[in-house]
DNA sequence: GTAGGGTTAG
């Protein structure tokens, strides 16, 4: 009688413990307690004891209780699947939705949601309308948060369509601020700012005054940076002040971002300074924004300076940094920031930071270096493509037919989308006075028949889009003979100052009064940012500010 | 006991 009154009021306690715990060691030894007063094999502690280890991220003892117990429920099944895809193998969380149907376990909205979000981690579309389907059959896929999952499952997995027809067959009350987010976010996530701003404005108005929370302000601040939107982040940014998200970690980034990508450093750096503890993100965040501006020294300054805070750096910070000493010619600290961030930080240099070196190397004109170190790098796939080919512009910009021979080679190799490179080798031909092979080049990619999309820009003035194709200098009616003449004259004022000529990206250019750049090389054919810029030039008042941003234009 | 959204790079 006595046993059991005990097991009856230290089993809760226990179950209250497991909750709690974050360690495999104090969830083991709560696990042993409960075999000890007998209670540990009952169905509902089970689920307890397999979703504190799965919290823990020890996944195998929590499968190793799952496949002793006597009798699983739904809990068991979802614990276990939820345990899977939060430790990075979610694959295998799906693969469990299968395995429980057989056992003759109905799975419920708690599982659906589990395992569309397993497929949204994997961004596997293909597998996700699997679960989709079955969800409607089951009569799941209506359900608020198994909705909400598929939203952002197929934007993940790249499939904006399928993402808002999903969306739009939300019944209105089941559309709530994470819903609305949701969508937000897949918009933002695939570089669709403008519908991501639009669908805020309808949130405001049809949102049944629902008050936007920080994650949907993050993620309109970021489609805003994504646009160059400065107006209407500005406006964001107020919002965020009005409902009380103004010192959101979070939004305070992504308004430093969207600031400096906006063409306003000044602004990012104000922000900045006001937090007292900024992250990691923060940070990198700002040395991004620092890099872009070439202000190389500053970024270093602020590097070192988390450093001395005991923030530790992370991977895309020691990128940015890199980046930094490549754009404001800091070749040698980039180099030793490559080389001593294994020891140092413990942070292993991958593909990208590889290819940013090599980049810095290449613009720097050190090309025998870059090389040595491209063939040091253990870089395969797509990464080396991207290596390969920054190395084959350098050679291009440097005039060295020879390395550029060798780098085309090592491109070709990948077998994949090599049209870009291709494009820079018939120029690399063309330059040096070669038209013949410029020509081959040309001939082989038609035989091949690979093709090279054109580059495009678009200028909006007034809202409307002019766009620009790369080459091509006759759009309708944009006047082309006077946008190649306005470029030609900056070109020959270029030359006279002593730049070499050519505009890179993510520049800000006062109308009809440019700014120095730095880029090298000269123009062959016609850049379709330089054509977007030029006609922009032309029909723009004077004074206005226009920024370029990764082919896109904006005016502010 | 199991479920949904956000920030930094290229």
């Amino acid at each position: 009688m006595a046993a059991t009154s005990t097991t009856a009021t230290v089993t809760p306690l226990l179950i209250h413990l497991l909750r709690g715990a974050t360690d495999h060691a104090s969830v083991a030894a709560t696990h042993a307690k409960l075999l000890k007063v007998g209670t540990a094999s009952a169905v509902s502690s089970c689920n307890h004891i397999i979703a504190a280890y799965c919290r823990c991220g020890v996944t195998a003892r929590a499968h190793d209780l799952f496949d002793g117990m006597p009798e699983r429920d739904v809990i068991s099944w979802t614990a276990l699947m939820s345990g899977y895809s939060s430790t990075g193998r979610p694959r295998l969380a799906v693969s469990l939705l299968r395995d429980m149907s057989h056992s003759g376990v109905p799975p419920n909205a708690f599982t659906f949601s589990t395992a569309v979000s397993a497929c949204a981690r994997l961004a596997d579309a293909g597998l996700g309308r699997k679960v989709h389907a079955r969800a409607e059959v089951e009569g799941y896929a209506s359900d608020a948060v198994v909705a909400t999952a598929l939203v952002d499952m197929y934007g993940k997995a790249g499939d904006v369509e399928a993402a808002r027809a999903v969306f739009d067959g939300m019944a209105a009350p089941a559309r709530n601020a994470v819903s609305w987010g949701s969508m937000l976010s897949v918009y933002a996530q695939n570089a669709l700012g403008r519908e991501a701003i639009q669908l805020f404005a309808e949130f405001r108005t049809k949102g049944n005054f629902m008050a936007p929370n920080h994650f949907m302000l993050s993620s309109v601040v970021n489609a805003c940076a994504g646009v160059g939107r400065l107006g209407v982040g500005k406006s964001v940014h107020g919002t965020a002040l009005r409902f009380g998200h103004g010192c959101n970690g979070v939004i305070v980034v992504a308004l430093v971002d969207m600031y400096s990508k906006c063409g306003f450093y000044e602004y990012s750096r104000k922000l900045f300074d006001r937090i007292e503890h900024p992250s990691v993100i923060c940070y990198t965040s700002i040395i991004v924004a620092a890099a872009k501006y070439g202000l190389g020294r500053c970024a270093l300054t602020f590097f070192n300076e988390m450093i001395d805070r005991d923030v530790q750096p992370n991977s895309v910070t020691l990128l940015g940094v890199m980046h930094a000493c490549s754009h404001s010619g800091l070749v040698d600290t980039g180099l030793h920031l490559l080389h001593s961030m294994q020891s140092k930080y413990d942070i292993h240099p991958c593909a990208s930071h590889y290819t940013c070196a090599v980049d810095m190397l290449g613009r720097a004109g050190r090309l025998e270096e870059a090389f040595e170190l491209a063939n040091e790098a253990q870089v395969e796939g797509r990464d080396a493509l991207m290596l390969w080919s920054s190395l084959l512009s350098a050679c291009r910009t440097h005039r060295r037919l020879d390395l550029a021979t060798r780098a085309a080679h090592r491109v070709s190799e990948f077998n994949q989308d090599v049209a870009g490179a291709l494009v820079v080798m018939s120029n690399a031909y063309t330059s040096a006075g070669q038209t013949d092979n410029a020509a081959a080049v040309w001939s082989n990619m038609r035989r091949r028949g690979i093709q090279k999309d054109p580059g495009c820009s678009w200028i909006e003035i007034k809202d409307i889009p002019y766009v620009f194709y790369a080459g091509l200098v006759s759009p309708s009616g944009a006047r082309a003979g006077e946008v190649m003449m306005l470029l030609d004259e900056l070109e020959g004022k270029m030359r006279e100052k002593g730049y070499k000529g050519g505009l890179g990206s993510s520049r800000v250019f006062d109308a009809h009064e440019e700014d120095g750049e730095d880029g090298k090389g000269e123009m062959v054919g016609v850049h379709s940012e330089l054509l977007a810029l030029g006609f922009g030039l032309l029909v723009i008042p004077k004074g206005m500010t226009i920024t370029l941003q990764d082919g896109v234009m904006f005016l502010q």
